[in-house]
DNA sequence: CTATAAAAAGACCACATGGTCGGATTTACC
DNA sequence: GGTAAATCCGACCATGTGGTCTTTTTATAG
């Protein structure tokens, strides 16, 4: 029972720092002191492996940080505004980030692996469906202006997230989010309720 | 010579759609006929060609797609939208997309292999600079608010253009596009000059 | 035609990978 | 203590990988 969360939490730290397809079996079983027989006691293979992996710790992950905490009554901006920076803070003091896990799964997977893929856009739509509900409701609510699509406000910001990830990796983390989150606000400011017309 | 040419373009191809740790050069090779003598008389290994490759090929693309497009003296955010939705049109019309070929292999190769990164990140500057350089320029010629932070608009701007071209290979391309580029909109006009304060 | 070098062929090697399998060991339960 | 099931070991296999090396083909110039 233990040896199966050990295997998976191993393997999804190695599988994010490395890549699925660069990461192999043996890499984890080493780290853990294990041998192939117990692996392939616990899991039918490594598509398998991950597939658990996937619904087990990666969907949660992105459920605690990117959904959880937008949900609420207050001003879905000002949420996803905290939410997004807590996210990028966290990368910054990770000496060794890479990425949104999530969308390098995507990244990697895309065109090579339906079934894997069909897992991961799942957690990439209940993130979106989160999102949209989150601003509807803000709009609702009088914090977001009325002519607002908020599909495509998800849309975007899920975009420009996934994004500056991929760019905070290369140099300058904590600059990267400094700018990002800046112009983040501005595109806040635009969307939300003008005082003067309400 | 031409076979040079030949197994970098194939190189290239291969390397987009499957990755490059998961491209055998005995895919490429197989695709052209070609034999592993041929390959290894122009290369001296499979980094050293795909290093070749970013420089021959890759920098040129990057730089024909997103840079030059943005070069002129009109208004940077119309130019910038127009190359933004230039370069999603022919990502939509892909029936076999991949993402942004940049983005891609930024992904692949953060804290895997240090050389070829150092080459990606290159690239990266390049059009950092670019759209800096155009955006600066678009303030002073009057197209952008006074109080605009280029470099923080920039960041955002290769953020959300990395990140859509993620989703978009997802599910419903074109949605996707439309909805990003109502959103990209948006946010030029809280960025743009202000006629009233003009 | 021939000499010479560029270009390509393809057999070969050492190594790593995902996966199998029979057996050993531990654990739980009567 | 004994028994059976759960758990784990590790040798083994087929396959694929990047890379080497010798040999052959092709082109080119005299």
């Amino acid at each position: 029972m233990a040896t199966m969360q050990r295997l998976q939490n191993t393997g999804l730290e190695l599988f994010y720092a490395q890549g699925y397809y660069d990461t192999s079996i043996d890499d984890i079983l080493k780290k853990l002191d294990l041998s192939k027989g117990a692996f392939y006691y616990h899991f039918d293979s490594k598509e398998d492996f991950f597939i658990q992996i996937i619904q087990n710790l990666l969907a949660r992950k992105i459920y605690s940080t990117l959904i959880e905490p937008i949900e609420g009554h207050e001003n879905p901006l000002t949420l996803i505004t905290k939410c997004f920076d807590d996210a990028m803070e966290t990368a910054v003091h990770n000496e060794m980030d890479y990425g949104c896990i999530l969308s390098n799964f995507l990244t990697e997977f895309n065109g090579k692996n339906e079934v894997i893929m069909r897992h991961l856009n799942e957690i990439v739509t209940v993130w979106e469906v989160n999102l949209v509900t989150a601003l509807q409701k803000g709009k609702f609510n009088g914090y977001l202006d009325r002519h607002v699509d908020c599909e495509a406000a998800a849309t975007f910001l899920m975009s420009s997230y996934f994004g500056v990830r991929i760019l905070m990796t290369s140099a300058a983390p904590a600059s990267k989010k400094y700018r990002f989150m800046s112009q983040l606000r501005q595109y806040f400011k635009s969307i939300e309720a003008n005082p003067v017309n309400s």
